[in-house]
DNA sequence: GTGATTGCAAATCTTTTGCACTAAA
DNA sequence: TTTAGTGCAAAAGATTTGCAATCAC
């Protein structure tokens, strides 16, 4: 029976490695680890508390403090974006291409529309000196 | 030289207490206050915080408390929507119809765009069961 | 009078910060 | 080493809640 799995284990953490380096961002324990968590196997939309959350499943020991830490810098070099939807809550998203969401409003849950799915007509000129910084759709959505 | 401007001065509140009446909402001073200031001269986009500070201005005497109330016994009443924008503070349009909005990140200011401006296709239909709520749709600019 | 409404202060919840400790280079 | 990164606990904000006092009807 030939091995089939073409997955490296020798470099388990080689793409989550290369995605921080290319990042400017020091390797460190937790933040290999949550980037493992995040692009890897990970669901694209988190919280500061599921990622936490996660990170505790995994049997990993990153304090909340780190979390939002970790999160603001990944999105900061572009790894991840922040998502408005919820005032009580911020959401982050490991899928930073053009693409809009789905909010399930009693879940909590986000879903990705991809862009094409959504055509924008007639978006009124801004005054001038402002710079569009990012058209987002948002359909609120009940249920589930 | 005749009067010429057709305001009822005896009759100031007639408008916001008509709409507090309709909606059911007992017309307190303070929610008469809140309401003449939202509904007759006010902005279309407020804070708590703002609105607080509106109505210092004119001399009401509203805890903060009794802002976060009212502002959801409106939007309950659908006197008022809850604009999602920015997870630090939850803003308040009394625009209820159907429409968007720009949003200028460096000051915080929102600006209606009409429905008409904007339009959709292709929206993805959400799993059954699943009822849409609304559509959002938010630029993000900067400048000004 | 009676129940709804208000104000205050305390509580809650998310997110940020200060600082001593630890680890990457 | 040297400096960036981490954890903890405290701080900061926004919003909510409990409850006695007050107001609309």
């Amino acid at each position: 029976m030939p091995k089939t799995r073409s997955v490296p284990a020798e470099r388990p953490f080689a793409h989550a490695l290369e995605r921080l380096r290319k990042a400017g961002l020091r390797p460190t324990r937790q933040r290999l680890a949550l980037a493992r968590i995040l692009f890897e196997k990970g669901d694209r939309h988190v919280s500061a508390e599921t990622l936490h959350g996660k990170a505790q499943d995994a049997g990993i020991r990153v304090s909340l403090a780190t979390i939002y830490n970790t999160l603001h810098q990944f999105t900061g070099a572009g790894l991840m974006r922040e998502i408005v939807v919820d005032g009580q809550r911020a959401y982050f998203d490991t899928n930073v291409t053009d693409h809009h969401h789905f909010f399930y409003e009693t879940s909590g849950r986000l879903e990705d529309i991809p862009a094409e799915s959504v055509k924008l007509a007639r978006i009124p000129e801004p005054p001038k000196g402002a710079r569009v910084r990012r058209v987002e759709v948002i359909v609120r959505v009940d249920g589930e």
